[in-house]
DNA sequence: GTACATGCAAATGCTTTGCCCGCGA
DNA sequence: TCGCGGGCAAAGCATTTGCATGTAC
């Protein structure tokens, strides 16, 4: 049994194939999947999905702060069910996403929030760039 | 005339009666009104504007890099004409938004990007949460 | 005059929802 | 059994676009 899976039926969630193969499916993602794609995904597990039962219970998982939905400058939405906090970055030649994790960032971004008198309940940083090919930072 | 409308002369649009309307409201704007907003602000000074217009100009203007767009997480865009750097503040309950400089923040970002080995063409930060009315921040 | 701009309405594309049946607990 | 969950198709909504007309230059 998946984290996922546990933690939904520990809301009291009913446990039905679809929501296994979709909860696996996220489980397993290290990209940013779009809806269509855990829908296609998850369909080569249980070929009885339709597309509504993958939008409802991605809000579902949404609400339940179990999955992040993100949208990267796109006309779809992508969802990762990391849930540590972290960043991304987006290659605009290729719309690869990055994650990466920065405490000195973390700390300025809190920092920030507390100067200018606000209470932090999320945020969200996108660098948007392209791999640089002659710098060392992918060697 | 404003400075928009110089930049897009400049650039070999046509001025119309339209495209002024629709110009001095970005330039007045100290908000980041919706495509909405700016269709109706825009219609109190020229009534024959229609909404595809105001998309069609706003995508054009966003080509150009003479508006910003923005999705602040909801189901509509919001554009600025502002083009300074800086970033954006969300009031999760009030949907208000301020907009914030911090140099350390651009530094930071900068070296990240450095590091990972990308070229940063742009960048979004967006910091959600309350004012905080217990906090000098706002005084 | 000519190419570009606009209004209107239809079309799109992503997402949501109503309805009724099916299934998990 | 009983109510939540799901499939299907229709509806919603923001945005885009085809087409015919209008207009800046």
């Amino acid at each position: 049994m998946t984290e996922l899976e546990q933690k939904c039926i520990d809301a009291g969630l009913k446990m039905t194939g679809q929501r296994r193969a979709i909860l696996e499916v996220l489980e397993r993602a290290d990209d940013h999947p779009s809806v269509e794609t855990v829908y296609l995904r998850s369909k080569e597990m249980d070929s009885s999905i339709s597309i509504a039962t993958v939008y409802r219970t991605l809000n579902l998982l949404g609400q339940m702060n179990l999955v992040k939905k993100h949208d990267f400058n796109e006309n779809h939405a992508r969802f990762e069910a990391n849930l540590e906090q972290h960043y991304h970055f987006i290659d605009v030649n290729t719309g690869e996403v990055v994650e990466f994790k920065d405490e000195e960032l973390d700390a300025r971004l809190r920092q920030i929030a507390n100067d200018l008198g606000f209470d932090l309940v999320d945020r969200r940083v996108e660098l948007y760039g392209h791999k640089n090919p002659d710098n060392e930072g992918d060697s």
